[in-house]
DNA sequence: GATGAATGAGGGTTCATTCAT
DNA sequence: GATGAATGAACCCTCATTCAT
């Protein structure tokens, strides 16, 4: 079971906004500039926030001239793409080291932990990320995209559950994965971004139980 | 069982933000000028959202000159807020007819609804509530404090039916009811802001099955 | 001998500015009202400077209308020259207990003691004026004007100790007036609107040594 | 002796007001535009006095885009107190060519024409200077500064010649300067900004005799 | 006389983006 | 590739003054 705001996009890191400018480069130098100002860029959002940030910061912050932003950028939306990128990469690491479990609550419990630690772990981003989704119909569609294939992910592992008889067959996969999806990004937003502090493992063990009660899985310790 | 984002707010409308200008009319000739563009604001901010909003365009909407905006508000902050103050009148009055019913099933069902419901009615202006909330502390605060008012409300409910033995005692009521309420708000905020169309009523079931499962409330008629 | 920025103004009291509007109050609650505007124009005067007050907060302090203040006054201008009358009335009760002396140093110091403490008194409408006059032509010919009366005042004094041999023939009258007026109106300046504090004996002496060494007057007790 | 509002400020230049923006040029091209901005700014500033130039008329009569101002300038004080700067230079060089005399009135001649026929020479700018220091804490700090160094050299001077006995040793150094200093600036303003014309041979020979006068310094002509 | 709501012109400032060097 | 100066549209907000009541 996975949750929303992850994804790998492999193809729309280069294309995503609006291809009018240079965009790779072709140097090793340029290579350097193009980390440093992504680098940067993260910095800079993090600090600022996706709605406040002076793009012209992120040049300097990087140590170049202002102009070099737009050798391999075409603005805003698009050098925060490159920020998101660089952060999904360590978002996917976090499911690898799970132990698979057969056990349906440990996977639960074990998707909700991998998730929210991740979350926790790019807070910064992550508000960037709902300040872009809520101000750019570019961002907002981008979260909707990540936001279903989780949601997809886990409608099929209702499905599932529901064939084997051990959850809840009157629930809708599609939606009630939806809704329980929006719960524990909720969740993670509301603790990591609106900083309302709660311990990670009350949180992994709530929205667990929660979601494990919500489709009728009771776990193998509850007989 | 109530829902984040409602509230009442009754007399502290004016001070929220900076308390600098004259604000309330003295006048009839005022009241109704005040009113009028309190609600040319709230057409403005519904159709233009709230970080895009053009300030001058709602005195230009009222029909009066732009400065006229400033005899009453002293901003975007403070006229979103008495837009906001609007709309939560018309919210507070969606539980009103609901038959209050005895079975825990119903009730949640019915508070659910009822969100839902003046969710959808409002969904413009709950856009631009996320927006101003997501890029301006104020609405951030101001958003937790009536999500939290809800949650109280819930976890005390919660507490209740652990109490009566018809609730999973296991949980924690106060986080419980905090992933819980943000599934309600969040799955509102995708279907009528993100404009990902769900039949109200599918809606309404799902997070009530969801909810009541995931308390272990199965409603009366299945014991 | 006396010193510059102070006379009667006797007549231009009403007619200063541009007589546009109505005037003097006909009726005694209109009597009221003026003096309550003149006595909260000055408190505003004072606290924020002539550059900087907001006119509207005179009749606010009034406690009375915006509106009032254009009853009586026709701006700026029209309210300050009022604020002026009211305080030349108290720097003309200065010279007054000041015993007449014969001796020509006493005449010196009793005139630079009493304008001194005049402009001590009245430092912040002082410094109001000084804004005024360097930014309003009105007021510019105002205090050019008041300047001159000392100037001439004084200038006739050193004319006639000049003719009974006392002081320096080889200076112009005219023009060491000017200058030795203008010295000690800047000394107060400096003391009590720039706030370069100074014991006033200190600079009832230093200016009069200095004015009578000038004019090569050496004072009853020098032989 | 030299007098007020003269100083050299050599590398606090672009710092004194707020240091936000981008400042220096870096390049030949930024070199050209900064200058012609300073000496547009001081054609308007000149025209139309310090309180009431409108900023974006400074970047129009210097051929650039109006945001080209804030390249190099955070606003109105900041590009003030270039021009400024650019007056100082030229002030600077008044003492210069003055042949110093051993004789204490040919000095304080010297001094005082220099003053005065720099101070003509830039009216328009002290007129500026003025109002600034009226309206503004900052100009007004920096007006105190300078006068302040004048006076502090002057009172050298003054104590010097109390030293040698040939001045009045019952004067305080420090506050006899600060009134001869006012005094000659005081007629300067007068005279070249206020526009009370007086030959400057005229301005030159009471101020020195005054002071001299005012000293007891007799010259070597008269033992 | 007094009220206070309505007016609306006016200008300072930011900053994403371009482009000559 | 890199530079950084130049651009200029866009917009909020103040507040002196008027005038219907």
């Amino acid at each position: 079971m996975e949750h929303s705001d992850d994804t790998d996009r492999s193809e729309s890191r280069e294309a995503g906004v609006g291809d009018a400018g240079p965009k790779r480069p072709r140097t090793t130098r340029g290579e350097r500039t193009r980390s440093a100002l992504v680098a940067a860029a993260r910095r800079i959002f993090e600090r600022d926030g996706y709605l406040n940030v002076r793009l012209s910061d992120i040049p300097a912050e990087a140590g170049c001239a202002s102009g070099t932003l737009y050798t391999y950028f075409n603005g805003k939306e698009d050098i925060f793409e490159a920020v998101l990128a660089l952060v999904e990469d360590d978002m996917l690491h976090g499911d690898r080291d799970a132990a698979p479990s057969s056990d349906p609550l440990d996977q639960i419990r074990s998707a909700n932990r991998s998730y929210l630690e991740s979350y926790q772990r790019h807070a910064l981003v992550m508000r960037c990320f709902e300040q872009a989704a809520v101000s750019d119909p570019h961002f907002q569609k981008l979260r909707s995209m990540r936001a279903h294939r989780f949601i997809e992910r886990n409608a099929a592992a209702i499905r599932r559950l529901q064939a084997e008889g051990v959850a809840d067959p009157a629930l809708d996969p599609e939606l009630a994965s939806k809704a329980l999806s929006a719960m524990v990004s909720r969740v993670a937003f509301s603790a990591y971004v609106l900083e309302d502090p709660v311990p990670l493992d009350d949180l992994v063990e709530v929205t667990t139980r929660l979601w494990a009660n919500a489709l009728w899985i009771t776990g193998p310790h509850t007989p």
